[in-house]
RNA sequence: GGCGCCGUAGCCAAGUGGUAAGGCAGAGGUUUGCAAAAUCUCCAUUCGUCAGUUCGAAUCUGACCGGCGCCUCCA
């Protein structure tokens, strides 16, 4: 095991060390929900994803949580602007959720833990951290104060003299007057008798934002965790209150390890729902391959911010997404590559001892040191490309005439697929399924019958057979208008559609 | 005001002291009846600008120019 990874509490890359070697003890905070995910949560679960499975590859046993919070004020506002039961909301969208991460290729999370489940460990930690003087009650509220830990702002490297409170212009006047320091934060938030609440020792209320990652993390995982992760915006207030509020309680330290992923931005903009300017994953999967989506995340590091780029038409509806077509077409290739080299036929294997070229011999572990280095995804992908590149050539080799491609060669070539299935979660679905998908939506995009197709195609294979090669480019040339290519192989011609 | 990030070819993007990965686009070759697919070759003497440190810098230091994030809604 030698993963390095950048950890922002250090502000360096350093060796990921659990404190049991064999066991990594995650946890990542999860979405609200109150609306369906958009790029930016593919991006982060995607990371989180690659990361658990790299871990796992290298044979270390990873306990991965990820909680869902179903009960929040956004939900509450939702819900009443859209007339349904705050708990319906969250149900569905929770779904929604579970979902589209299914479709982006990202495991389960060995634990799912939600807020509405949670309650008495909330309240108990709200009710520890009273007691030992680091909170207090105000008016129903419960707020957590910030001078009684003294190490607060160590996360996000901030001194509370010089923060400058209130510069996002968000905050609460009412709520302010009742804290003692502008800083402190809310553990407990009063609910109106009729309103979303819980009893308490406080009385009706429901819990802040930031106390449920606390209780929920440390009940299923322990005091210390060894990595704690989530989107670059939480590290400020959302993971500082995390680790005030657990080390407070616990006087142990609550993380290992800090890990921060990068915004998908829109017009050099950090795309967010309140500003109202993102995609959904639902709107990208009716338009590109999901697993796409998810090669396009891994085109850049983690942390730096990924730039999201489409046409538009005159009327200004969008037309395309150039970067996830890109990528469409790597994954496309992939399963190409995929596909020949489980269709080699037995008697185009050889039993030759010939060594095997380095990009396909050495794939597994170029692709475990790309990801040791901080989950450097984009080394992984040039390396994925060396790859797919020379199991081409060796297809290539092997259908020439009398070519044949040496055991151990396609042998390294499979156990590569399985790596990259198990590292990065790609190339886990059948070649053909994926590949017949992807020409289908491209098909019906255009507004094209594969029947019609089918036809003309049956036309000008008879037009071969009588050499008549004038009517068989007419008609290559008539479906290459419409974004359909011929591929004229020894089983036929088979078609797929243009990028 | 405080904290932090970024600027590498036409486009996307790695690389953080030893002489520029990978992808897209582009040019030429192999293959093909012609194509497509696949593959091969070529494609940054140079890394925002200007100084400095060093035998050596895209990588370190300083200044400047340009872009962005956070400072209690956020993945």
């Amino acid at each position: 095991m030698n993963v390095r990874l950048y950890n922002t509490l250090t502000g360096q890359k350093e060796p990921f060390e659990p404190a049991d070697p064999n066991h990594a003890r995650v946890y990542v905070c999860g979405p609200t929900v109150y609306d369906y995910a958009h790029l930016g949560h593919a991006r982060c679960y995607v990371v989180y994803d690659v990361l658990v499975r790299h871990l796992r590859s290298d044979g270390m046993k990873v306990t991965y949580v990820r909680n869902i919070t179903d009960v929040d004020d956004k939900i509450l506002k939702r819900a009443a602007e859209t007339g349904t039961e705050p708990t319906e909301l969250a149900t569905r969208f929770a779904a929604a959720y579970s979902e589209d991460m299914h479709r982006l290729g990202n495991l389960d999370p060995d634990i799912e833990p939600r807020v509405s489940t949670h309650l008495e460990d909330i309240l108990a930690l709200v009710q520890r951290l009273i007691d030992g003087g680091h909170a207090y009650v105000a008016d129903g509220d419960v707020y957590f104060s910030v001078e009684s830990f003294p190490q607060y702002g160590k996360l996000s490297h901030r001194d509370l003299g010089k923060m400058k409170v209130g510069a996002s212009d968000r905050l609460d006047d009412a709520q302010t007057a009742r804290k003692r320091h502008p800083a402190d934060f809310a553990l407990w938030k009063r609910s109106a008798n009729d309103a979303w609440g819980w009893e308490s020792p406080w009385g009706r209320g429901r819990p802040g934002w930031h106390i449920e990652c606390s209780a929920m993390s440390m009940k299923h995982l322990g005091d210390t965790l060894d990595l704690h992760g989530g989107g670059l915006d939480l590290v400020f207030p959302h993971h500082e209150n995390e680790i005030a509020q657990s080390e407070a309680a616990t006087g142990k330290p609550f993380s290992r390890c800090w890990m921060h992923n990068g915004f998908v931005e829109v017009d050099k903009e950090k795309m967010s729902k309140s500003l109202g300017n993102f995609f959904t994953a639902r709107d990208l999967f009716d338009r590109i391959e999901p697993e796409a989506i998810r090669y396009f995340m891994m085109t850049v590091h983690y942390r730096a911010p990924l730039s999201l780029d489409w046409t538009l038409d005159e009327a200004g509806n969008v037309t395309g997404f150039p970067q996830f077509e890109e990528a469409e077409r790597r994954v496309a290739y992939l399963y190409k590559t995929k596909q020949r080299l489980e269709g080699l036929p037995p008697k185009r294997v050889s039993d030759s001892g010939a060594p095997s070229s380095p990009e396909i011999a050495g794939f597994s572990a170029a692709l475990r040191e790309s990801l040791d280095d901080d989950l450097n995804m984009p080394v992984a992908l040039a390396k994925l490309a060396d790859f797919l590149k020379a199991v081409n050539e060796l297809c290539d080799e092997a259908t020439r005439k009398k070519g044949k491609a040496p055991r151990n060669s396609v042998d390294w070539a499979k156990a590569g697929f399985g790596a990259l299935e198990a590292e990065l979660g790609l190339g886990a679905e059948s070649a053909d399924v994926v590949l017949l998908r992807i020409r289908d939506r491209r098909a019906r995009a255009s507004g094209l019958e594969a029947a019609d197709i089918e036809r003309r195609i049956a036309d000008r294979s008879d037009a071969r057979k009588s050499k008549d090669f004038s009517e068989a480019d007419r008609i290559r040339d008539e479906l290459a208008a419409l974004g359909v290519e011929l591929l004229d192989g020894p089983e036929g011609t088979g078609w797929t559609m243009a990028d």
